[in-house]
DNA sequence: GGAACGATCTGC
DNA sequence: CAGATCGTTCCC
């Protein structure tokens, strides 16, 4: 028999609000801070998000930087969609795209604090302890592919086996979140959009 | 057609 | 600190 899971109990607990499309748009180096203590929702898996990174379109170290491809066509949909790609030949990772449509910008994902389904996210990430604490990672723990890109974090849930969305629990960002250069990037290396709790 | 290179992670 | 591992991009 189907018991209630830890997510039905932790969304019973808290106020939750659906973040929307008009709240996700903007400059990404503005959405990113933003987006710190929100909370990202995947199927029954959820957690708080604590490390983001800004990616725009003029940027040497964006995916957009070169123009529109068939890898980066997400990232350049409207604000709110979910940009998903793989990359070092086994790795996912994923960001929220910011810009409105036809701008090239996102906020890739680097680490979330683990509130729901942590046997589910532990099984998928082999046992090991470190579960969402790096891009891939979090990929991993909360199942999210290459199927995934191009998800609209803003639609309506109609899938309820899987809801799949960024929602507001009332946590306001941190005032004075840890801000310092962005990891694994070899071009505008200076260039100070990672932000962290 | 081919080569180089990753917005990373893991185990040694 | 180097190896894994392959899609994407860019150059010839």
């Amino acid at each position: 028999m189907m018991g209630m899971s830890d997510l039905d109990r932790w969304v019973s607990t808290r106020e939750l609000r659906d973040v929307t499309r008009r709240d996700l748009e903007g400059d990404a180096p503005a959405v990113a801070p933003w987006l710190l203590n929100k909370v990202l929702i995947v199927g029954a898996c959820a957690g708080r998000i604590i490390e983001v990174e800004a990616y725009t379109q003029n940027d040497p170290a964006s995916h957009t930087f070169g123009g529109q491809t068939k890898r980066n066509a997400v990232m350049f949909g409207p604000a709110g969609l979910l940009y998903v790609y793989f990359t070092y030949g086994m790795h996912y990772c994923a960001n929220v795209v910011t810009g409105s449509r036809g701008v090239g910008e996102a906020v890739l994902l680097r680490a979330v604090q683990p509130l729901c389904g942590v046997a589910l996210m532990s099984e998928r990430r082999s046992g090991r302890a470190a579960l969402a604490d790096g891009p891939a990672k979090l990929c991993q723990a909360f199942g999210i592919g290459r199927s995934d890109d191009g998800r609209d974090l803003c639609a309506p849930s109609t899938d309820h086996e899987r809801p799949f969305r960024i929602v507001d629990d009332s946590t306001p960002p941190p005032s004075t979140p840890q801000v310092g250069q962005r990891i694994g990037i070899t071009k505008a290396v200076d260039v100070p959009w990672r932000w962290r709790l």
